[in-house]
DNA sequence: CTGTTAGCGCTTTCAA
DNA sequence: TTGAAAGCGCTAACAG
């Protein structure tokens, strides 16, 4: 591998025209005996087709940018391996840019794609806003969008509120009359807003006079754990963590007073991420397939890329994981 | 944003050549009035340059390729959010490629990215093999390693050993005389090979009687859960685990086994990722800057398509993070 | 300082 | 079937 070779080397070599071998290489009709030639003389030469020629010329550049709002989650790394697995058989790779939990950034992320020429855009993102409608609308690359809806735009998610829902019901069931939510902010719409939501609304539905106090956190343990005396101001005997990470810092908080869970107070979140499960107490949580949910992602973006309609879809299968850490009252 | 409008588009609109926009846009000399003009009309027009055109002219790509052995995991992502931090301000881009923890699969990756024209490539590997010198070798393109050492190659890397040595002082240090090494394969040098090695140099440098037994098990909290009885097979009063993934398996087998640590058993791991300051008890390990690693190894990069030399480097800071799962024997 | 010119490597009519 | 020729959008001599 020395210079770079040309289809034009090739050309000399087999005595044909360049034509000839871009057809070779692209499908077209061509004399079996000089297809053979060409072969062999691209096997010996280790000949490969210059990228940007190819991309300049076919508008096509089998790049796929991936907006991500973080990329040090598990639930984010999962969700691009399951991205990956679909892509990498369409002969497809990934661009990513990042952008810091910040909506401004993933739109001007979006563009920056645009300009480039992917021939797609996956944006995992933490809130759809007007901005995002405006631009995906002007520019004309099949885009989808994961982890949010919007109603304007294609996007595959999990149902938050029916997530929210499940948790809701069993901690009613469970026989908890007065829970903390320990959620995010309501800009994100899945995490902050429909899970709290369908909690809430299973929740008293189940049982009326039930009392649901607030707080908020961010997404880190470490935040998470620096809201555990606000939470225990309000006497809970169940906190309901909007993610199993925020679970996790809660447990952390409680162990250090010496407060038992499930005994004590019950503890629960939302991820089923592996290391939910080797907490002590393991979390009784929601587990969402996040590899799965990147895999029908970048389905749906092929599919739009192949001119197919894709409907929005936010029903992912998720399921409810019963592990240690709730109780029982009474 | 319409039809993609060209550099002759905005010639035409300010009545000038489009070499003359183009060195407009690559800081060639103009007068100020042309200057001015066309800035108005690359601004009114939002006017982007064509990426592939550009690269195929300029013989360069601004994307960097990245093979990562895996992504769903916290170091890796910290050390992405690294690399991107510092290729974001070069204008750089990231194309990720990954290897599912496979050698063959990343040299193939390797491969891969320097056919289709990246600047340069990042690697983090599991381990460098012939095949890679070989290859790196014979392509032209800066490409720098990180997490693996290797005399023919640049590389920026943690100093496992003296990681491992540090830690093998302070478990002989606290008493103990019967450890497992509870450890990875040694076809990865970094975790496999020099971790242990430096832990067990120090470890008997301080205590010639003690006793090490080693038990293999993979990188997930599931692999080193399973092996947990194995692990006890010795009595050892300290298992000291390659990774907190490992140590966090570890320690919730303890727990269902009702085996209170460090009062009757120690546990130690390599990391220092967030979570295992969260777990109970709180994991005692030596801490590696992911994020750091990351940036030092895209400036290093940087560095070599500058064609500045890199010295390759292995020693990254790194500390002893001391916290509740060791304890003292008598 | 600025325009003209010649490609980068490839695809794709259009004729032959 | 095949080759010639044009051109994707841009950069970079080379004159002027």
């Amino acid at each position: 591998v020395d210079k770079k070779i040309t289809i034009q080397d090739i050309a000399n070599m087999v005595n044909v025209s360049k034509s000839s071998v871009s057809r070779y290489l692209n499908n077209g009709y061509l004399s079996k005996d000089k297809a053979a030639k060409i072969e062999e003389a691209i096997q010996k030469t280790g000949f490969q087709t210059n990228f940007f020629a190819k991309s300049l010329k076919s508008k096509k550049s089998k790049l796929i940018g991936v907006v991500l709002p973080r990329i040090d989650s598990v639930a984010v790394g999962k969700l691009l391996l399951g991205i990956n697995n679909i892509l990498e058989l369409g002969g497809y790779q990934c661009v990513i840019l990042l952008s810091n939990l910040d909506t401004k950034k993933e739109v001007a992320n979006i563009r920056k794609l645009y300009l480039q020429g992917v021939d797609g855009i996956i944006v995992d993102s933490i809130a759809i806003t007007k901005a995002h409608i405006e631009l995906i609308n002007s520019i004309k690359i099949p885009t989808i969008f994961t982890g949010q809806k919007n109603e304007f735009v294609s996007y595959i998610k999990f149902n938050d509120k029916k997530a929210g829902r499940i948790m809701g019901k069993y901690i009613s069931q469970k026989g908890h009359k007065n829970v903390v939510f320990l959620g995010v902010n309501e800009k994100d719409k899945a995490v902050g807003v429909e899970r709290k939501q369908g909690f809430y609304e299973a929740f008293i539905e189940n049982n009326s006079n039930a009392q649901i106090n607030f707080v908020e956190t961010e997404f880190s343990f470490r935040s998470a754990y620096s809201k555990g005396d606000n939470v225990l101001q309000f006497n809970p005997t169940a906190v309901v963590c909007a993610t199993d990470n925020i679970g996790l810092g809660i447990l952390r908080y409680l162990h250090e007073l010496k407060i038992k869970v499930p005994e004590q107070i019950s503890v629960t979140g939302f991820g089923g991420y592996a290391v939910s499960a080797i907490s002590y107490p393991a979390l009784t949580t929601i587990t969402f397939d996040f590899e799965l949910a990147g895999m029908k992602t970048a389905q749906g973006l092929l599919d739009l890329i192949d001119g197919k309609t894709v409907e929005a879809q936010d029903d992912l299968p998720l399921f409810f994981t019963e592990r240690e850490s709730v109780g029982q009252i009474q």
